[in-house]
DNA sequence: CTACCTAAGGTCAACGATTACCTACCTGAA
DNA sequence: TTCAGGTAGGTAATCGTTGACCTTAGGTAG
């Protein structure tokens, strides 16, 4: 059973031929007559050879691979993202590494050094905190995804988290809210500061006043922005709309809200969720849709990885659509809808 | 910048040894005096140095890799799991290769036949519709996941579809329901088959009459599932329970429900999801946990890899609780609760 | 003083495929 | 007739690391 594998050298003796003519019948090169190359195949079929895909990498000094970085995996939002990068690298007989950066201070850079180790043809990174400058020196095609990396001037495709931040509490505004809460991550992720910042200058450009215990931060998952949540309910002045960050903290207000039954406040969640349809009232999103993001991010690499052309380190913005659903459209009590 | 990789030669002339001193002490061995081990080191650090996996795993023969293989990524019940491995992995050293076996036809031989080329140290798979005879030939420890595979006498670990599917239909036939559909999908899957074997089973169990019209197959995911359940909306007359055999499915069925404003029929749900206890009502599940699914075939395939000891293909099953949160309880119009 | 052992380190080949570079042979144009 | 050029195929070196095996110096027991 346990049979030695078959080596190229081995089809080349069942076959009357030399190794390289065996190579040269597996990988599709011409300099090889037909009568030689079925007589090759047959073996290889008969045989059952496969190339070692180990000896040829070490022999080519990169590996047909493409290492994804990614916070958390089991987020439906870098789960889908993995999904569609998967789905484009099969297409272009590309392995994918897959490992999670959020875990403990220095992990990113840790999994990523054993993916260069590796020589991975590429990488895929959603950044979360690491400063990249190590990457610096390597010649490892790069594209971050979803957020910009520190120390490294590589390709990037996201979305506008300030703009469409402040995109979202115009909205809320233009329904009447002036007491917008904020759940967010922590500020040391950039896509959460954005989204902060947004949030904040929309407030200035509308003149609205910025009460910072409306701010609740490290809202780092669904669990820790259910409880904020239930803070907020329990204010004696309750605000009349929760703009959540992101998707998963979204569950968690909502969570709240349901439990709670303060439905009547309104909230926009930065990303969209599954089940945020049918809700009730169903929620109102800014659709952040990650597939796209992982299609241009892959497309982008793909072609760095070809490396014929030089390129100069792109930025890539996608803008967002608004879903509006209902709870984003729920006016505060006794104010009228100003516009 | 881009400089040459430094080898492990590079590194010995620099400290004036040999290759084999340097590997000893990159390595731990204990072949090495103090002074040289130190005076390695430093060159090491100075010069960047990295073991080249690419080439120890071809001298080794295996790749410190497990590869995993999930009918879909993005499905949160798999990316779950796929987090849960890829932790362990780190822990234990091990780089996690990704791919998705329900794309096609015989993807998934394809996909698994790429990541023995890599000759990855063992295989977690999540079967999909492949026969494995194919891995009997091979000595890669493979671990079944939420599924037996045909073909292959190997370890698995699974929840016994069978009989979680019973208790779903006796728990909803002892709240009055005598007319429950059932929403699955391809009956090709294992795992669906035997939870409509376990529906049916039920049934004839309680005597109840087994509406063939109620059965609604191919429901391969949450659009097919809520077009179906339309159809169960639009039927003369309406079951008064529904089991949904997934939870990607059931999003599928409450989406309908709620739009069709029939909350009112009862729902259970063969796995958690995400909302499903901020729905209104909330939706009863059987708690499918991933994770724990994860960990165990995990901590099996690291022993299988290790080798040491001679191992029996083993089963385990893990039992699962049914969450009772209130869609699963509500009782059929005009019928008194008899349990 | 011999025999044997251990520690520290070195040599060489091999893992399997590919690249760079040859060798024949044949064709056709000058 | 000769030489350029293409076709079919082979040879040897190499990618970077490690396993099997060897050497040397010194220590120790008999």
């Amino acid at each position: 059973m346990t049979r030695r594998t078959v080596r190229l050298s081995d089809v080349a003796d069942a076959a009357g031929t030399s190794a390289k003519t065996v190579s040269r019948v597996v990988n599709g090169d011409h300099r090889v007559s037909m009568e030689t190359r079925k007589r090759v195949q047959a073996e290889v079929d008969r045989l059952g050879y496969r190339v070692d895909l180990m000896a040829r990498s070490l022999r080519k000094g990169v590996d047909d691979t493409v290492g994804v970085v990614v916070p958390t995996i089991g987020d439906p939002f870098f789960a889908t993202m993995v999904e569609e990068i998967e789905g484009i690298a099969l297409e272009q007989n590309l392995e994918v590494f897959i490992a999670r950066g959020s875990r403990s201070l220095g992990i990113e850079q840790r999994v990523i050094e054993r993916m260069l180790a590796r020589r991975v043809a590429g990488l895929i990174i959603a950044p979360f905190m690491a400063d990249f400058t190590f990457l610096a020196s390597r010649n490892t095609p790069v594209v971050f995804l979803d957020r910009h990396a520190s120390g490294l001037d590589a390709d990037v495709v996201l979305v506008d988290d300030f703009a469409e931040s402040k995109k979202v509490v115009h909205h809320l505004a233009s329904y009447g809210h002036t007491r917008i809460a904020l759940i967010v991550d922590n500020l040391g992720v950039e896509t959460s500061r954005k989204r902060r910042d947004g949030y904040l200058a929309a407030h200035r450009e509308l003149g609205l006043p910025i009460d910072e215990s409306l701010e609740f931060r490290e809202c780092i998952n669904a669990e820790v922005a259910e409880a904020r949540t239930w803070e907020i309910l329990a204010l004696p002045e309750t605000p009349t709309a929760i703009f959540s960050t992101r998707s998963e903290t979204s569950l968690g207000v909502v969570r709240a809200q349901h439990h709670g039954n303060r439905t009547d406040i309104a909230i926009i969640s930065f990303g969209d969720f599954e089940a945020a349809d049918i809700l009730t009232p169903a929620i109102t999103v800014l659709d952040h849709n990650p597939r796209i993001l992982a299609r241009i991010a892959m497309e982008r690499l793909v072609v760095l990885m070809r490396g014929d052309e030089v390129c100069v380190p792109s930025e890539t913005i996608v803008p967002l659509h608004l879903i509006e659903r209902g709870s984003g459209e729920i006016t505060p009590p006794t104010v009228a809808v100003s516009a």
